[in-house]
DNA sequence: ATTATTGATACAAGGACTTGCAGTTGCATA
DNA sequence: TATGCAACTGCAAGTCCTTGTATCAATAAT
């Protein structure tokens, strides 16, 4: 179960229980060479305890979103996918036209917090979004 | 049906057919007083033809949105809702905390516009986003 | 005018989540 | 080590939205 330590004692402390099914999520998500769906943790699951239920999935991701150790991101393709913070902060552009997806740097959004919390007192949390338009190529 | 004038004759120049779902759909997005669902424009449209079905909603707003005419937001309520772009173009801050909404100014996104199109070519096309995070109150 | 062709629609089935509930389990405490 | 209970899980049913298919309507070609 690797180092996931942190966060595991993360949840304790914050009242949650660890359990096995939590762990086998966390470690897909921490092992996913990409960003990773619902459906594909599961599968992963399910190759070493093959009764965890889809719904489990779901409710650990939102579990795990809440305390800000995962992120989601919708690319648009009708499905929407995780992908663990501790492997960086980053937000993606897509193209509407080829499908291209393009890693971006998270500070480029610091302009526009900025800008929100001056005007409108507003915290924003912005993580992981994904930017649609049309790259080099195809505008 | 008012002044959808315009936007119906886009239509017929883009090649695409006048149909009553078509204006009775656009119409309900117009003349609503807020941002409305697909749910919603149901309703109002089978109030005049009652055998309209949900995914001809469904398919007139990806056809309007790809057309630029309507926007789609989604403010993390299990729904998405729509809103005309004569009626102005905006976004929206979504307090996580008393689920209060704010419209900001489009804008604000214009830095993030013009960086992204330096450094990585890219067009961004930014429409009608809700950017969660705490509100003055909540934080 | 008659026949293709294209486009739009209704209906039904499917996919991605979400939710209610009854039963199970982790874990603090005795 | 047992026990009490809130937290968690699996299951089934439900919601919102998308997609496949056959049908129907409008325009274009013959």
């Amino acid at each position: 179960m690797a180092k996931s330590g942190e966060i595991l004692s993360k949840l304790t402390e914050q009242g949650y229980r660890i359990t096995p099914q939590r762990m086998m999520i966390l470690d897909a998500i921490e092992n996913a060479e990409d960003h990773i769906s619902a459906e594909e943790i599961l599968t992963l699951v399910c190759l070493q305890y093959p009764n965890v239920n889809i719904s489990t999935v779901y409710r650990t991701l939102e579990l795990l979103k809440q305390l800000g150790m995962v992120t989601e991101t919708d690319f648009g393709d009708g499905r929407v996918r995780y992908h663990s913070i501790k492997k960086g902060r980053h937000h993606h552009l897509v193209c509407q036209k080829c499908g291209g997806i393009v890693d971006m740097e998270e500070s480029i959004f610091n302009p526009v917090k900025e800008t929100l919390l001056e005007q409108y007192g507003f915290d924003a949390d912005i993580h992981h979004m994904a930017i649609f338009g049309y790259c080099k190529k195809c505008r």
